[in-house]
DNA sequence: GTGAAAGCGCTAACAA
DNA sequence: TTGTTAGCGCTTTCAC
């Protein structure tokens, strides 16, 4: 691993031309240029990063958080943050919180040590407040997630109308007495998700159950389970809300498992359409969330941010949703 | 963000000093040490880790390069890679290469400018020979695939073993006529895995056909296609083996949807075991592969040969394998 | 056009 | 037990 002083020795210049050459600088001759250019290739030289890092104070790094990069949720996500940021020159670092705050907070301690130049938000552990004060070290933008007066680019979908748009169909489908599963109380988003729900409820004059509120909703397994609950109830919904495929197939799997014709006795409608949607039977209703692009959005977010060196500002960008109907409802 | 001199200079000591607490040098007296780390923590001090690599020449900072991490498989080697990594306090950069050379040689790159202290790779898209020269500038691992003569650690599991017993199996269970899927021709493991399928056919005196093998086999959708290719041969198999699971839930889904009984005219045998294989239906039989745990394993080698800064040997870690019987077959 | 020289923040010989 | 000092490899004034 050679350096730009022997670069320079071996080319009869100072270092300061071949930082030059090196950074695209004017003024170097064009003679000196490719002389420079050539010696580098010969001596096999690659610029040490470190040292441009502690100059500079940019690490062309991003780090991004989420729960678990297995969830197919997330694993997307992660696909197009990390794809866009390379197209962009950047790296991604994947931190996965499973759901503790202290390795968000590691994300953030990151951005702190300068080892990175921005953080995504894949979701939320700590309180907004916690991680505030990290602003001062650099950008930090929400993706996924939702808060109300964060001063940050928050990239995500309109949850709300999306989760309208699928009780609203179930309704619309005959269907009155609906459940609504969610993953965890404390995020923004499921309470907007849950807003939507409520609302059409009430647009329909349906009544609402607390019973028919299913918590921890993640995962197939999740969705067995709530199954099973659902089939012992004595006043089981008609149609559920699954906030996520997977639960909707573990759910469907289930069902039919105990007998259930599936829409005819229950009706389930997915979110995300993951490809699990295709190979269940019946296959999957759910909403369509570009998640590729939201992960990609973000990025395009955070580098914009960090070229315009602008003060952080609150925007609120939500991607396009979209019923996809199948044989579950 | 203030530095290490700063702190030396508000507690009337050297900055030799202040760096020894730091990094828990002896040779401090316990007075001093407390009231750096006081004054430390009263400034928020955070070292600056360009700084630091600079100077010590590691990065505490790992890229693994898989062709997508939104296919379940590598979404799951991922997780197995960024937590073992975290836990040990590294960093994990992600690379997709999307079955392009470039991007692999550009995690390589990393490792030659010094920007990752190793590199794991999660496939193989460059010849061995292309690889090979960037042993000079850092460990590199090999995950899920292999290379007859490689010296490097390759944690994986023996693919050959694996699919004879995944085609063993369907022997047993009577079938004579058994497909094969693949993804790509150029892989180590996929051809070790063919002469599993290929090993087994003959102990039994079954015939091969090469009509029976499919190519392109990654998705859901492959497995759509793949089982339209199948119905219209008119000297179809009456077992395939999927080499993975999400062939088999596409491939039993469509021929549901063209009236075939599944196992009874087509046993279908998956392979990774994912969550997908108890939804669909039938369930799918599988061969149950330890990701999670080889993501780990391959960070643990990794960490390993950083800390042991050996020269770096060929070693082959096989975890072990098994066979998980369901309904589609 | 080009170069000398002063750091970026930290670590580690070497001296004391 | 502590401090002095010389870099790690690069960028960037400032002077020529």
């Amino acid at each position: 691993m050679c350096t730009i002083y022997e670069i320079a020795k071996r080319c009869g210049v100072s270092t300061t031309t071949v930082s030059r050459v090196l950074n695209n600088h004017p003024y170097v001759s064009e003679e000196k240029r490719q002389h420079i250019l050539q010696v580098m290739k010969e001596m096999e030289y690659t610029p040490s990063s470190a040292a441009r890092t502690l100059r500079s104070h940019q690490t062309k790094t991003i780090a991004v958080s989420v729960p678990a990069v297995d969830h197919p949720f997330f694993a997307q996500l992660i696909k197009g943050i990390s794809k866009e940021a390379l197209d962009q020159g950047y790296k991604a670092i994947v931190l996965q919180t499973f759901y503790q705050e202290s390795v968000e907070l590691e994300g953030l301690q990151l951005l702190k040590r300068k080892e990175v130049d921005g953080v995504i938000l894949g979701a939320l552990e700590n309180k907004w407040e916690t991680i505030e004060p990290f602003l001062s070290n650099g950008p930090i933008v929400m993706a996924n997630e939702y808060h109300q007066t964060a001063d940050i680019p928050i990239i995500g979908y309109d949850e709300r109308e999306a989760a309208y748009k699928a009780v609203d169909y179930l309704i619309q489908s005959g269907r009155t007495s609906i459940g609504f599963c969610f993953d965890t109380e404390s995020s923004e988003a499921q309470k907007q998700r849950k807003q939507g729900y409520l609302d059409a409820l009430s647009d329909h004059g349906l009544p609402l159950k607390e019973d028919w509120l299913f918590g921890e909703a993640f995962t197939i397994e999740d969705g067995f389970r709530l199954m099973d609950l659902i089939h012992r109830m004595p006043d089981a919904p008609d149609a559920i809300f699954t906030g996520n495929d997977q639960v909707a197939a573990g759910l469907i799997k289930q069902a039919i498992s105990y007998g259930y014709d599936i829409p005819k006795d229950l009706a389930v409608i997915g979110y995300d359409n993951q490809d699990i949607c295709e190979v269940t039977a019946p296959t999957i209703t759910t909403i369509d969330i570009p998640i590729v692009e939201l992960g990609q959005q973000s990025v395009k977010q955070m580098i914009q941010l960090l070229q315009d060196q602008k003060p952080l500002q609150r925007e609120h960008i939500q991607l396009p949703t979209r019923l996809v109907t199948r044989e579950s409802t």
